[in-house]
RNA sequence: UCCUCGGUAGCUCAGUGGUAGAGCAGUUGACUGUUAAUCAAUUGGUCGGAGGUUCGAAUCCUCCCCGGGGAGCCA
């Protein structure tokens, strides 16, 4: 099975450059440049690989096979140790699950099924000892609830392996959508100072001692001492920084790390997660709504082109029918439908739904989940919600009750991108704030941007771990980042 | 935060008041190229913790700790 993350051009030029910088380091091969590498080229040379074992097998004759991974590709390289080598008793009993070795041989067409090619040994010599009475992982799949509990060693298992290679080629897809429409990246800080911005409880950065910090004569805490002088905390969302890059470069995206305090324990929720957040100037709503419908179909057909092998491997392990319901995302028409609309099919349906439907409440998992995967049967994003459920800052429309506002759903996940054009008038800007009890005093610089040249403009946020939860397959989000933070869980 | 289901060998789990179990892993051995190799033998337990009921508790009761799922908040 031949890895296709990588197109052949590219791993020539990167093993050419590798040569040439390895030159007075280690000198070895990467197991997917072998695995990759055109097959006359490739076989009957002599090569050094250095992995960890994930299975030894111990043949008739005396013969033993080491699969062979070294992380840069999910397939592992067959290695074959045959009782010729002097140490062949040592590896034995030394080579288990999890053993790092190195391996000098010969790449050569394998003898057996299951793989093109495999390293005819000459030499394998341990690196790394295994206990296998101690070591936590097996050669057998575990469940990834249990390997949550090995943060540091769950990464050498094929599963973590193809998630966060997933991971990792979304990261790139995210860009490469953006970039190649013309945006620009900002990144947006993660300190920030702003008071409330409505999107959660935040937490504070200080340097002041927590044990006796400075007071003021009201006897509260004297954050004019403190490094910044005055309360910053981590940020919620980049979207108001976002805007005023929007407001002068056009169209923006910002993809960075986002801090949420707030007490969530679900399968959704993270503590530290990461956010993409595009901001367009001269949009409105629909050309908003576009832009996201484009972009989940076109990460989602990236993945699909570069992880072929990871989906597969997922799609066996963990997710039966994800291949075809990504090709089903990638393909088709989101469907769109405004609050109201949802409201009269949901009360329309004849169902009984746990929190009773009438227009004005907030739309429930329940009737998301109804409206996905029973009403559309596809993507659907829901439009024009009441104001009152919706943040200050999206355009009021003209019949005064709904505002701008969208969230798109997908099959599985619920609510994958929420979104709105933003309000551009000053006077109504000021008036919701007022109305949502914020002051408009410390938001001077975002109004600003209403007061000084306002466009209209329109934006969306999603959480990037849930894009990789859909495109892996991964019922748990706290299984698609490295170290996740979760209330009570920082490891 | 609320509701709910769990915690038994390194891993996955069975065991619902009467001597602590299986598969895999590990160990030992067998086997002419294996593919989660196979076959045989075998080691391995404070049954999450503390208290209680009982002649007797993995099993029943109380409290606590930890984990999963659902809900809320949200991305």
């Amino acid at each position: 099975m031949i890895g296709c993350r990588r197109v052949a051009q590219q791993a020539v030029a990167a093993r050419a450059l590798r040569t040439k910088l390895t030159r007075a380091m280690i000198i070895r091969s990467r197991i997917a440049d072998l695995l990759t590498a055109p097959p006359p080229a490739a076989q009957g040379r002599p090569v050094t690989v250095w992995g960890w074992a994930r299975s030894r097998r111990d043949s008739k004759a005396g013969i033993s096979f080491i699969d062979l991974s070294d992380g840069s590709v999910l397939a592992g390289l067959q290695v074959v140790a045959p009782a010729t080598l002097p140490n062949y008793g040592d590896l034995l009993k030394r080579v288990h699950t999890g053993t790092a070795v190195r391996v000098t041989g010969l790449l050569v067409p394998s003898q057996g099924r299951g793989q093109s090619v495999e390293i005819q040994a000459d030499a394998i010599e341990v690196v790394g000892d295994v206990d296998p009475e101690a070591y936590p992982i097996q050669k057998q799949a575990m469940s990834l609830e249990h390997l949550r509990g090995l943060p540091h060693l769950r990464a050498r298992t094929r599963t973590v392996q193809a998630i966060m290679g997933v991971r990792s080629v979304l990261a790139g897809a995210v860009h490469r959508f953006f970039q190649d429409r013309g945006f620009a990246c900002v990144h947006t800080p993660i300190i920030t100072g702003g008071d409330c911005e409505g999107a959660g409880r935040q937490f504070r950065v200080t340097t002041l001692d927590p044990a006796k910090p400075p007071r003021t004569a009201e006897g509260g805490v004297d954050w004019a001492q403190d490094f910044f002088a005055r309360e910053v905390h981590l940020t919620v969302s980049g979207q108001l920084e976002g805007e005023t890059y929007a407001c002068g470069l056009g169209d923006i995206y910002t993809f960075g790390p986002t801090f949420r305090a707030e007490n969530s324990n679900t399968p959704r929720h993270l503590a530290e997660f990461w956010m993409i957040e595009p901001e367009m100037a001269f949009c409105d709503l629909d050309g908003d709504r576009a832009v996201a419908s484009d972009f989940v179909r076109a990460t989602v057909a990236d993945a699909l082109n570069r992880c072929g092998p990871e989906i597969e491997f997922l799609e066996k392990q963990q997710a039966p029918g994800l291949r075809a319901s990504l090709e089903t995302l990638a393909g088709s028409d989101f469907a769109h439908l405004t609050y109201s609309e949802a409201i009269t099919a949901l009360e329309r349906s004849g169902k009984r739904f746990e929190f009773p439907v009438r227009w004005g409440i907030d739309l429930q998992a329940e009737h998301e989940r109804w409206l996905v995967e029973e009403h559309c049967k596809r993507p659907a994003v829901v439009t024009n919600y009441p104001k009152e459920i919706k943040a200050f800052y999206m355009r009021l429309d003209d019949d005064g009750r709904t505002v701008a506002a969208m969230d798109v759903l997908v099959p599985r996940m619920g609510e994958l991108i929420g979104g709105s054009q933003r309000e551009d008038r000053l006077d109504v800007l000021e008036r919701r704030m007022r109305e949502a009890g914020l002051d408009p005093a410390h938001y001077a610089g975002y109004l600003d941007l209403r007061r000084f040249g306002s466009v209209p403009h329109a934006g969306f946020g999603l959480g990037f771990e849930r894009l990789v939860c859909l495109v892996t397959g991964t019922q748990n989000i706290r299984d698609v980042i490295p170290y996740p933070r979760t209330p009570g869980h920082c490891p």
